[in-house]
DNA sequence: CTTGGTCGGTGACCAAGTCACACAATACCG
DNA sequence: CGGTATTGTGTGACTTGGTCACCGACCAAG
């Protein structure tokens, strides 16, 4: 892992045209650290005190709301920011999201301390900051978006498109589609018999297998 | 207008805490603009340069949908800041949301290059920026899971709650209300049909007269 | 008074979410 | 190893919400 604490910041886009001082505040002050695939990263309620850069692995974000059921608001890759706990650190207000390790992840934390100070001493640590937070809105918007006009079946195909590994797979079962969708799990289920029907996947028990992307590239492209 | 030139940063709670200098610099760097109900105060495509501190009237920001519908995101009240100017400003990246003064409008205008002189030099002002984005970020969550969640007679019931004036009356067409709450027009005037039909509420061109709290309440409760 | 535009009402239909199951595959455990 | 619990999936009946196609009522301008 040593490789990753020495040039972590060259990983972000927006950050590799720090100045030396710069980054040897940052490097100093913060730490790498690493969490199990599962783990809460941030939860509702609990005032976070670092700002998470990933290294390695994808947090997933999603509400957790009054009737039991998840929704998937975004998710966080390698290479961006947790901007969330940013605005958990930062406002008074708290949160009803929350940050869970999808796989095992590494990511860089810096203290709020630090964070403010570099904020305030680097223009181009602010634009990653505010790049940071206009893409998780934008995000957001465009969530909003395809609930209220898209179709459920493409927006199943789209994601599966999304999730498939390079031999077609996709490891989910219909639950988790339905909640990384914010639908119910028979709606999934019945989507996916329909698609089955036309020829375009096979189902296994908790994986689905695309034949082709054709047909699924289709049904997006047709809106 | 005079008045509001002279202490219009009080206005703003998270900006009362400024040091004298840093007020100095943002009452001079700034400048007060009015503009009549209906203007487009940003839209997509356009870079924003100011970043806008609402000192009086409301912005309704929306997204305009490929399908010819809108979507109300979130109303910017006198007070606040809008942010999503701030996120034009300063990111790469370019919205699809438009920000139209529902009333007149009168706004503090703060240039980029002063904006960002603020934040590098004021932890309050820093603050008061973050505040703001997390204010607009978890409105989204909450919007979301309304969307997601919610039965629309729910959401209709308190939005004409928050609608109404002293004097129990709603200034809005069906369609309006429907935009509001991201549906269909007839989806609104059969829920009307039935607040009426239950007896809260009463029925005028362009307009919906409450006829108690009560009813309304109870059922915005009984989720 | 006409005419065109806005506003609201309605029925038929489709898409999606809910509820209540049933049943198969797998995991666990004595 | 076999039995039981858990998890994943399938399905029918029903409700809610969105779409489409229309209509008639109101309103303002000429």
């Amino acid at each position: 892992m040593n490789h990753l604490a020495d040039n972590w910041i060259d990983r972000f886009q927006g950050l590799r045209g720090l100045p030396a001082d710069i980054r040897a505040d940052l490097k100093s002050g913060s730490r790498i650290v690493s969490v199990p695939a599962g783990t809460r990263v941030f939860e509702p309620g609990q005032s976070a005190d670092n700002l998470l850069l990933l290294l390695e692995g994808t947090v997933r974000v999603q509400h957790h709301s009054a009737t039991g059921r998840d929704v998937l608001l975004y998710r966080v890759h390698a290479g961006e920011s947790c901007v969330l706990t940013t605005a958990c650190m930062l406002a008074f207000e708290n949160y009803s999201a929350e940050g869970i390790a999808e796989t095992a992840v590494t990511a860089a934390a810096i203290p709020r301390k630090v964070f403010d100070e570099l904020v305030a001493h680097s223009s181009i640590f602010r634009e990653f900051v505010f790049t940071a937070y206009s893409r998780r809105i934008t995000d957001l918007f465009t969530l909003i978006d395809d609930i209220v006009f898209q179709r459920m079946d493409v927006r199943l195909a789209s994601r599966l498109l999304e999730l498939a590994n390079a031999e077609g797979y996709v490891h989910a079962t219909h639950a988790v589609l339905a909640s990384e969708l914010g639908t119910a799990r028979e709606v999934i289920s019945r989507t996916l018999s329909e698609f089955h029907r036309r020829g375009w996947i096979e189902q296994l028990r908790g994986e689905i297998r695309l034949l082709g992307r054709e047909g699924l590239e289709q049904l997006v492209r047709s809106v």
